[in-house]
Parts: structure tokens; sequence; C-alpha cells
RNA sequence: GGUCCUGUGGCCGAGCGGCUAGGCAGAGCUCUGCAAAAGCUUCUACAGCGGUUCGAAUCCGCUCGGGACCUCCA
């Protein structure tokens, strides 16, 4: 088996992955900021670091996970003068920022439960560490990297850069043209240099959001509490940082700058960033009114939605791409993703219950045999090879080729052998449960119930009352159920 | 305008110098009361034009199309 690789945005290659400190990782995603509901743009990013988060763990490592929630700090509109977020969102709902905050926090957990994401080592929250910030603000200043100018705190990139730093290495920026296309923005005149970014802003009176710093009442920039939180938790230097590709600049960049002028070394080992999930070959984003909430998918209740998709449909639907490209959405696309997912997951429920049965004499089938052993190994290879998703639901695909024939009768497992059958059955699981994040949903079924229809069908057959027999398969299909006539056995399935 | 990414069969989507990716859809076969499921077989590709190479979807150049970022964004 290969080494895992990851993709670096900073060497713009794929690297070998090795941990600073052996068998150990530490991962730190951007979160949400919560001032409104995620969506399924959204998700995509937190997706392709729970797959990582749970590959990472699955060969072996032990991973502390460290995904923030942004509550304060990010600002609306494209000045620095805009507003607060949460502030903006706190006003027009009349109600306490705290309470913007917790409704669409907790609105995040429950997506994240509903796509079945695994939850971060730690959860932490810009406001819940304001006196690192104020700390981080302060060192910054006294190290002469940072200024302030009317009660806000820029960072000096200048002084920055001199100190031998390139500020725009993540974003492949040129800071000459970076400063020729600055826009006149407000709160310029502040700045020694238009492009200086703000660690700490000064609160107009009005502003809901503020706190006590030593240079007035304020709030963070949103850059620091980043910088801030993943220093406390993971170290000055950690493995990796992960986030959507459209925080690369200039909020990654940012944390850069602050992480090596607090510390003086480099603050994150890989950057990884995931693409952007498109609809019309447009990117998702609330501003062009083109994405979906979970809630929106689930029902099918929005304009672009022909039909209602579950998550787990979704989720399929997303790891059929690699992270890196971008991914278009489209009705035609995920009703493909929902049939190749309820074949898999027939599978998955089918793999459990095979039991292997030796034979004597029966020849082995090394054709078969080893097929399945070079898919299992091309999993891994998929995976290592900067998470590969797509590749590795190909090799599923193989495997479940062979749990189907075991399943029907079609391919004795003495054929394979055990220990191949063995590892089929396991790894089977493994991949789609442990790895992809994939599960069987909560669908209409009650499986007492659902023997006792098949018993009665069985019976009817056997009596030859087709017209009962058609009668209980139109129920089972009314529920998305298909009834699995075999020679050997009657069994159902989901509809694919 | 600057920086970068991208264009694969009916649809989605991997591959990124030689080896049929895969899924969905279509066609045929086996099985079946008829179906479904499953297995098997099978049809459609690499935007266009040049170049490099023994060999290019894959590298280079140009043309055309799509997209992202350039202080809202996952």
């Amino acid at each position: 088996m290969q080494n895992l690789k990851i993709y670096n945005s900073l060497s713009r290659q794929k690297e070998v992955f090795e941990p600073l400190i052996p068998g150990h990782v530490g991962m730190y995603v951007c979160g949400p900021t919560v001032y409104n509901f995620v969506h399924l743009g959204n998700i995509r990013t937190f997706l392709t670091f729970d797959v990582l988060y749970r590959y990472l763990q699955n060969i072996g490592y032990k991973v502390r996970y460290v995904r923030n929630i942004t509550d304060v700090g990010h600002l609306v509109g494209d000045g620095d003068e805009g507003e607060d977020k949460i502030g903006k969102m706190a006003k027009l709902e009349q109600l306490e920022p705290m309470e913007i905050v917790q409704r669409y926090t907790n609105d995040f957990h429950q997506v994240l439960e509903l796509f079945n994401f695994l939850s971060p080592s730690i959860e932490p929250s810009a406001t819940g560490h304001m006196v690192e910030q104020i700390e981080a603000v302060k060192d910054l200043i006294e190290k002469g990297l940072a200024y302030e100018s009317n009660g806000s705190v820029y960072f000096d990139i200048n002084k920055y850069n001199e100190a031998g730093n390139n500020y725009g290495k993540l974003s492949g920026r040129i800071l000459e043209d970076l400063l020729n296309e600055t826009r006149e923005l407000d709160g310029q005149a502040e700045k020694r240099n238009p492009l200086d970014f703000a660690i700490w802003k000064k609160a107009a009176p009005e502003h809901i959001m503020q706190w006590p710093s030593p240079w007035g009442m304020g709030f963070p920039g949103w850059h620091l509490e980043c910088t801030c939180m993943s220093a406390k938790y993971l170290g000055k230097q950690f493995d990796i940082h992960g986030g959507g590709m459209d925080l690369k600049f200039p909020h990654h960049e940012c944390e850069i700058a602050q992480g090596k002028g607090l510390t003086g070394v480099e603050p994150v080992k890989y950057w990884m960033h995931s693409n952007m999930l498109t609809v019309n070959g447009q990117k998702m984003s609330k501003s062009l009114g083109n994405s979906f909430l979970p809630a929106e998918l689930i029902t099918g209740t929005h304009p672009l939605l022909e039909q209602a998709y579950s998550p787990m449909t979704v989720r399929f639907f997303m790891l059929q791409s690699q992270y890196r490209s971008t991914l278009d959405f489209s009705n035609d696309a995920l009703k493909a993703a929902q049939k190749g997912y309820r074949r898999l997951l027939n599978g998955f429920r089918n793999v459990k219950n095979l039991e292997f049965e030796a034979i004597e004499n029966l020849e082995i089938d090394t054709k078969k045999k080893e097929e399945i052993e070079k898919a299992i190994l091309a999993f891994y290879d998929s995976m290592n090879d900067d998470l590969n998703t797509a590749m590795a639901i190909a090799q599923m695909f193989t495997l479940l080729k062979y749990v189907n024939m075991i399943y029907m009768n079609q391919l004795l497992p003495a054929a394979i052998g055990q220990e191949t059958f063995d590892d089929l059955k396991s790894k089977f699981v493994i991949f789609f449960a442990d790895i992809l994040g994939l599960k069987e949903e909560e669908m209409t079924k009650n499986d007492s119930m659902l023997q006792g229809m098949l018993s009665l069908y069985r019976e009817y057959k056997a009596n030859q009352q087709y017209d009962k027999v058609d009668q209980i398969r139109a129920y089972f299909k009314a529920n998305s159920m298909t009834i699995k006539d075999m020679k050997h056995k009657i069994d159902w399935a989901w509809e694919e």
C-alpha cells in the first residue's frame, strides 16, 4: 500500500503526509459563521474533512480535530466599516446576538448529524477566546507588526514582509498587483497601507457586540480567531488546516501572517482547500440565490429541485467527485446518485449476514479471489492519493458485485477462500460506514412486519395466487421497497 | 484588468504520457407465472487547430467556451 499523499495548497503539489508528531495529527478546519443557515455548498467542505478525519483515524492516527464556530468579527460587505454579521442579524430579528449564535449553531449541529458527520474533538468559539485574541493583538503590536489607529489595530504587511516574510504566498498574490487593484473602501485612511488588515476593530457606540480592550471598546478581526484557537489547541505549529477554496484569500493568507508574526514559525504544514459546489456551472452562494438549504433538499421544496433527496444520497453524490474539483449540482446527477447509493446500501445490508461455508475439494476461483483482493488494496490506494473518493467508490462497486454474487447464490464463499471472504465482508462494512461515513437511513421499516408479509408472499406464490402476489409487491413498492424473489430465498431491498 | 483553475461518451464523474475507471441511462442474454433484483455481454469519449514524442484525453502553443479569487462567501 502507498503512503497517504495530500495536495498542499502551499506548495501546489501532492506531498507525502508526515505528521509533526508520529502517530498524531492536529487538524483545524474553518467552521461556519453562525448568522444564518448552512447551505449545501458549506456541507461539501465539511464533508471533505469529515472523510479525512475518518480516514486518518482508520489508518491508525490519533487525531485532534478542531473546528471553530465564528460568532463575532465577520463583517458584512466589502469594507472594514461593514457591520458584524451576527450583530446585523440580531438587529434584523430583534434578538440578542447570542440568541442568533445559539439558533444557528443548533441548526448547524442538526445538519451535521443529518449528514452523518463526526463531531470534532474541540469546537471552540471566537467569543470564548476574547482574552487570547486581545493578547495576540498586544503581542503583534509589541513585535512591531501591528499598529493602533483611531481605536482599531491593523496588521502591518510591509513590516511583516521586511522581516523576510512573503504575504501572498498561499494564494499566489503579488503585493504590487494587490495594491493596484485595491478598491476604494471606507476606513482606508486609518491604514498605513491599503492592504493592512484589521486585527481589532473599534466599535461604534450602537454596535451591539463589543468588548473592552487596551484600545477601547471593540471586537476582534475575523482572521484572528482561527490563529488564536488553532495555536491554543493544536500548538503554534500543526499538521493540517482545511477550509473552502474561497477562504484561501484573504482569510488563510492572513492567518499565516498572524501566526508567523506571533511565533516566528510557519503555523501550518499542509493547507487543504476543497472546491466549490456549483449549480448550472456557477458557484452556489446565498447572494446568487442558487443555494439550497438541507431542509429544502430533504423536502424537495426548492424551485430548482424536481424531487426530495435524502442526506445520504447527497453525501454519496458528493463523494463521487474528488474534493479539489468543482462539482455541479443537478437533478439528473442526484437521481443517478440515489440509485447508486441504494444499490451500495443494499449490499451493505446483505454483506453483514453472509456466512462462510467450507466445502471440501472445491477449487478456488483464483481470478475472482484476486480481483477482490486487488479492489480492497485499490480502495486504500485511491484514498491515499489525495482522498480520491470517486475512485475509491469505483472499487466499492467491484466489491459489491461479489457481495451480490454470494448473496444471490451465484458464487460460493468457499470459492474465494475463507481469508478473502472474511476480508471482503469486513472491509465492505468499514469502507461504507466507517470511512465514507454512509449509513442506512430510517425509512418506514418494521422488520417483523416485513417478515410476515414475505411469508404471506411465499404462501400465495406457492398456491399460484398471483393477484395476491402482485398486490404484496405493490405494497412494498409504495414504500420504496422491492421484493427479491430468488431461487434460494425471498428477501426485500430498498428500491433503487 | 490581474492571478489561477477548467472543457471527457445521453447525464454525472475519475484518470493527467502506453494498461476497458465507476455510477446512472440505453440494448441484448440468463433467471422468472410475469416482474423485480442479481450476474453476464454490449453501444456511444476525451472542445478545436497545430506541435513535442516510437506513442497524448494526459506535455507545450494558439483559438473558442466555462468557472473561481482579487478584503461577503465553505
